[in-house]
RNA sequence: GUGGAUGUAGUUCAGUUGGUUAGAACGCUGGAUUGUGGUUCCAGAGGUCGCCGGUUCAAAUCCGGUCUUCCACCCCA
């Protein structure tokens, strides 16, 4: 016998049912997406290596899967370095390109490389899988889709609020309770430049990004191990200490941050952004959220996430305004700002929560049983009709018994069976039997595309 | 990348200090029911116990390796 076969780590397939679930979210989302205006791009599964590497920090090089070169790659390689088998080294000569790591870099790429075509400010979105050699857990995968809309060639603040406009619509639309936080990197750099610690902005916002987490001890801890004076860190502690509603912590701030021009200017582009959110009578609530970090250390302005208050879950969106993510390709001073949907938690808080809807349209709605040479002849004209209508339909392929065509609707959820024998077909009319209620009435065409229309979600 | 668990029918799990033909429930297939499913009853099929190797007269059980899945850290979606 042979091994079953299995797919790589990390990866999965998706069943029908799933495809089907996965594809109400990716719906949702693109027809938001359209609704502001948005528009979408692909790019391919593999990029250069030199397009990606360097993009991520040193870890992110480590997570990219990088691709063997064709042909007979080892003849080109160096034979000094095959012997010092340094990896490093050796990959940049057998591997030249990669599968990405993210949409963003991709599209910063995409930006540079067409900008003369694009029309600016341009407005993308982008629903591709992405590929990184992280070790998986539950929840993360080394295959998993990432939907990302971005404004880029514009700096009003307006592109921000739009964008919480578009997270509110969209988890409204999955009847999912968010909470957006939001941050703004320059507040951040603020507080590190009035503790005197802007060098260590980055260990700074890592470590209070854990406060929740691992609590304020343990946040001290850490900056201490950071090498951050223990002076500064107790200047830290009011920040830290900073509760109540997001005008209160406002205006605290606007105490703290008045010797920092950066802080100010974050300040005041936070108020901006919540005075723009609101004229828009969000549903959603925004609140201002000091221990935010993010991880990737490209965000120069407003940073977002997204989380949801059903169940306990990580963040489920997330993104920010980046100033100059196309500079390392060689386009500087162009702004953007985006955010990205985690559509994987979304499915899984979905699911938990069992809010996905009862059907889709992907379901077969009525299954004709099949009873023979006769009745198929009867009933292939009528089937015929109503996938015309727009209605899915199918017919069971053989004759087989009741007990099992009926089984077959029950598997596939087919809320509505057609049944015609002798009496029906004199009649020229359908048994037409409600599978969830069990009530069955006789039918003309007609009518079976009527009631079919009818109790149609959509 | 570091540390820790896990793996037995399609699924969820039993399996005594190593000892004959490895079990249950659910599911599946067929029948009771020649045109009526989700209930019930009856019968049946299905496992080289993740894979490779070692110890032993004897391994699902002990040991080593490997792979998978999961958990914590790191990082992230």
């Amino acid at each position: 016998m042979a091994e079953k076969p299995t797919i790589p780590k990390g990866t999965r397939d998706f069943s029908p049912a799933e495809v089907v679930k996965r594809n109400y979210i990716f719906d949702t989302i693109k027809q938001v997406f359209r609704l502001y205006g948005f528009q979408p791009i692909e790019t391919p599964a593999m990029e250069n290596l030199s397009t990606l590497m360097g993009k991520y920090g040193e870890e992110g090089d480590k997570l990219l899967f990088k691709i063997l070169n064709s042909g007979d790659y080892l003849s080109r390689a160096s034979d000094d370095l095959l012997r010092e088998k340094d990896s490093v080294k050796l990959t940049s000569q057998l591997s030249e390109k990669g599968l990405r790591y993210d949409l963003t870099v991709p599209f910063a790429r995409y930006v540079v490389q067409y900008r003369n075509d694009i029309v600016f400010p341009f407005r993308r979105y982008q629903i591709q899988p992405v590929w990184r050699a992280d070790r998986p857990q539950k929840g993360r995968y080394r295959e998993f889709f990432q939907c990302d809309v971005d404004v880029i060639g514009s700096n009003s603040l307006l592109n921000e609020a739009e964008l919480i406009q578009i997270i509110d619509d969209i988890f409204k639309r999955l009847k999912l309770n968010t909470v957006v936080k939001l941050n703004n990197r320059k507040i951040l750099a603020g507080i590190a430049e009035l503790i005197g610690q802007r060098e260590h902005l980055t260990d700074i916002t890592v470590a209070i990004d854990k406060l929740e987490k691992i609590g304020l001890d343990h946040v001290n801890a850490e900056l201490a191990g950071k090498g951050i004076p223990a002076e500064a860190i107790q200047k830290l502690q009011p920040v830290l200490a900073l509760k109540g509603t997001t005008s209160e912590i406002l205006s605290r701030l606007e105490e703290i941050l008045s010797q920092s021009v950066t802080g100010m200017n974050g300040l005041e582009e936070t108020k901006t952004i919540l005075r723009y959110l609101d004229a828009m009578d969000l549903s959603i609530s925004v609140e201002l959220d000091l221990t935010l970090a993010r991880g990737l250390n490209y965000y120069t302005g407003a940073i977002i996430e997204v989380k949801t208050t059903d169940m306990k879950m990580g963040s489920i969106c997330g993104g920010g305004r980046y100033d100059d993510l196309t500079g390392i390709f060689g386009l500087p001073d162009i702004s953007g700002v985006g955010v990205s949907f985690g559509a994987e938690r979304i499915y899984d808080v979905l699911e938990h929560l069992n809010l996905f809807p009862q059907e889709y349209p992907e379901i077969t709605r009525v299954l004709f049983v099949n009873f023979g040479e006769r009745e198929e002849a009867y009933c292939l004209p009528v089937l015929e009709r109503i996938r015309r209508e727009g209605i899915n339909a199918e017919i069971y392929p053989e004759n087989a018994k009741m007990k099992k065509q009926l089984n077959y609707a029950n598997k596939k959820e087919i809320p509505f069976v057609a049944l015609a024998g002798e009496s029906e077909m004199t009649a020229q009319k359908f048994t037409l039997k409600n599978m969830s209620t069990g009530v069955q009435q006789l039918v003309t065409p007609e009518e079976m595309i009527r009631i079919l229309l009818q109790t149609s979600a959509r």
